[in-house]
DNA sequence: CTGGAATGTGTACGGCGTCCACACCAACGT
DNA sequence: ACGTTGGTGTGGACGCCGTACACATTCCAG
């Protein structure tokens, strides 16, 4: 038969590829990347891979399962961008001031992805909601920490160092998630999306300022 | 007008349909309304209409174009059903409560759709943002207003009744607008669409108090 | 070594959006 | 009155998509 049909990395030596799994998983994540959920189509994540269209059905049931497969590694992804927003956040002595710095971080992380990587962040957020399993989310990002959770634990905080009383901490994830993520949407596809960096900065720090004052 | 056009078999004696780029919308709408932008596929709209697929190029240059009225009228009725909210605030002598109170129901308003029309609210906000067709709007809804500007009045009344400083009137809009954007995403998309109306309801209303706290 | 169990291939089907050529029909100017 | 013209709908075809079924190749356990 071909030995090849397109050229640049897709050669195969061995009839098996070796982990085509793990290949359709990413070739899916750079699709979504530059295109949104849209953009995952199953033919062309074969196609990178260097792969029959129906060799992906050995490792995904239908197309759909392969999107969620990526949905649940960019919500990896956005939980380690907003680890990584945390972690910059300088150390400060007094307990109080560092959860605040810390809250804030968790909402800068989510809103800076949502900008830096449009594409994926839509598809973490597009289609249904099985909730995201652990054990996908373990093999490409490393961490096993969700999103929600991250800002789970900085409500703990703020909490525990006296910030917000402990009687409008119940469902308090539930406002914050939705001032951010509200703004994220008006940036990315909403009337927002032609703001310059500056604005948006702006009101990011606006957003952040209304959900700590309003929780 | 039409001698018929919604009997089981769409069969029309006429061989002009008589309003083919209504029948269409209309067929679009229907179809947005259960399974969101999604399920807007011209050649079952063409069905519908009762009508060779390509008869839709005359009215819509591709199926985009189609989608894109579909979205237009979808944010037309979203601000309809706000306008219905306001509407049914009781009013009140007191000018400052009852900016309030319409401040309060443009929020309502737009969860309530959200929640009832999850289909169309879905179809209103995916997609690119073109700036939503007046002429367009107008055809579908009545109403020449949409859901931004149905916002930028009530907070221009929470100014002039003195509820909200001038100082912080400016981009108000989005902070309001991202929390109950935000909300309304978990609400149907997101983490809360298992949840009861009651703590429904009972999170709308602190995201609304906390966007009046926090503005 | 051998015979299943995994894994990848080939072929085919129906659905989609869209292009092109053609058929129908209404309205208008001569 | 009539013929032309241009707007409107039809028919067929193309290339993409997701997916089903049968088959080929390879790996590995007994």
């Amino acid at each position: 038969m071909n030995p090849q049909k397109k050229s640049s990395p897709p050669v195969r030596k061995t009839f098996h590829h070796g982990n085509l799994r793990k290949a359709l998983l990413e070739a899916g994540i750079e699709l979504a990347r530059d295109g949104g959920p849209q953009a995952v189509v199953l033919r062309e994540a074969t196609r990178r891979a260097g792969v029959a269209p129906n060799a992906a059905y050995r490792h995904f049931s239908s197309h759909g399962e392969l999107l969620q497969a990526v949905r649940a590694a960019a919500i990896s992804l956005l939980a380690r961008a907003m680890e990584t927003e945390i972690a910059a956040v300088p150390r400060s002595k007094r307990l109080a001031e560092s959860a605040r710095q810390v809250f804030r971080a968790v909402g800068r992380g989510y809103l800076k992805f949502a900008l830096n990587e449009s594409g994926l962040f839509r598809t973490a957020f597009s289609v249904a909601d099985p909730v995201e399993d652990d054990a996908d989310a373990a093999k490409t990002g490393r961490s096993g920490l969700n999103p929600f959770q991250l800002l789970a634990r900085a409500l703990d905080r703020l909490v525990s160092t006296g910030v917000l009383p402990q009687s409008r901490r119940a469902g308090a994830e539930y406002l914050a998630w939705s001032a951010v993520h509200g703004l994220a949407y008006l940036i990315i596809e909403g009337p927002l999306s032609g703001a310059s960096d500056k604005e948006i900065r702006a009101l990011s720090e606006r957003v952040l300022k209304m959900v700590e004052n309003g929780l």
